[in-house]
DNA sequence: CCCAAAGTGCGACTTTAGTCACATACAGCC
DNA sequence: GGCTGTATGTGACTAAAGTCGCACTTTGGG
């Protein structure tokens, strides 16, 4: 399978373009493949270009000098990363890996700030996804600063329920870990905890919701 | 003292414009003042304007629950806030608070929408503001999430002594324990024992840098 | 020059989070 | 259908961060 004008158009970030647009802009894209954990691109790198979610999920993450993540982002279909450094020509601010086998799109840097340039719409939609992400960002550092794991596990359950079908991978302690800026074992406890209380009920694979206002208490929202 | 095209130039965000477009903007820019400690607007109500700082310290922050501050960035002249709810009409996700005696400019939430379009320098601008920002807070998040209280005020004061000679007004402990995501008597006990380890001294009102490469280690750069 | 308010210092304690070390459990494969 | 990673559950412990309480100090107005 390679680029197709269907599928790009599909992506939120081209939605908007002509179909003349949309062919050029076809011309300039090149589409990557990774394999579940395969790492796409690394912090600290300096950027190649611009990508584009169009199968799977992308883990946006950071890593500690002893080996701690914190994932930043979690990307599905129509996902954009690596866009900062594109722009400001800086180092990549963070690492992404294939969360599941995953398709992207990929354009260059040059090419890409040829056709964000030429074309406003794109600038616009650069700016909209810029704009999700800070304010994405400034709840985490809330999170991360002024709330407890227990908050933000259950917060994370709830999301998470919420998102349950489209998700193709189960989540794992280590993975909700990262996500939450903690260990495994301190997930697992916690989890145990929240049955204990009768909030969740931890079957095989799965997380069941018992009692959902109970949770959202707890995620203090 | 009122706005002028002097002031305005200064400000990186208009530094590219032509007399004329200064001129049209300036049109739209409002002063205002704030008495430090002033609350210049709340997170969560609708965005009114965009601010830019002109004289003084602007202190970002969000409150939680408990009533315990993260401060998110501090603003000196030439910076600017409230960007991000102007662009996506959502709430503003942040407080601000003059930290010293403030001028700020601010422009309406749609006479700027309509000059941003109107001047592909501004919009160049806006993009420039919204990368560095993300920039930050990617560091702040992986600060808050894999490092500790020591290591994040070891940085703080390295990147504090470098602007000291800038700096209006002298930071408190319950300051920098905002700024770090803790609380100030944590803040006095690390400042303690950095001096007790011969890092640093601490006098009548400032810090002084005793072993730098000591605390660089540290801050873990 | 004095006084209230703001800022510090510090000890004792609690709570939360992280570490270590294993013992299962389970899921796919060959 | 046994084997091998990968994922979990758990207990005991350490460390880091946060809470409480209160005395002391500085500072900036009046």
């Amino acid at each position: 399978m390679s680029v197709t004008l269907e599928t790009l158009r599909q992506l939120p970030f081209f939605s908007k373009l002509s179909q003349d647009e949309l062919a050029e802009v076809a011309s300039q894209v090149h589409e990557r493949t990774f394999r579940r954990g395969e790492i796409i691109l690394l912090e600290g790198e300096a950027p190649e270009a611009v990508y584009f979610v169009v199968h799977g999920q992308v883990r946006i993450y950071r890593l500690s000098p002893e080996g701690r993540e914190q994932v930043l982002k979690r990307l599905g279909p129509g996902g954009v990363f690596n866009l900062v450094p594109v722009l400001d020509d800086g180092p990549n601010p963070a690492s992404a890996m294939a969360w599941t086998d995953v398709t992207v799109y990929a354009i260059e840097r040059s090419h890409f700030m040829q056709i964000a340039r030429a074309y406003p719409a794109l600038a616009m939609a650069v700016l909209t996804d810029l704009t999700t992400k800070l304010r994405d960002m400034t709840a985490l550092i809330e999170d991360l600063s002024l709330r407890t794991v227990e908050a933000r596990l259950a917060r994370l359950l709830l999301t998470q329920a919420a998102e349950e079908e489209a998700s193709p991978r189960r989540i794992t302690q280590q993975e909700m870990a990262a996500q939450l800026g903690t260990v495994r074992e301190v997930i697992g406890r916690t989890l145990a905890e929240l049955q204990r209380e009768g909030l969740i009920r931890v079957e095989r694979h799965r997380i069941i919701i018992v009692d959902r206002p109970g949770l959202e208490a707890k995620a203090m929202l």
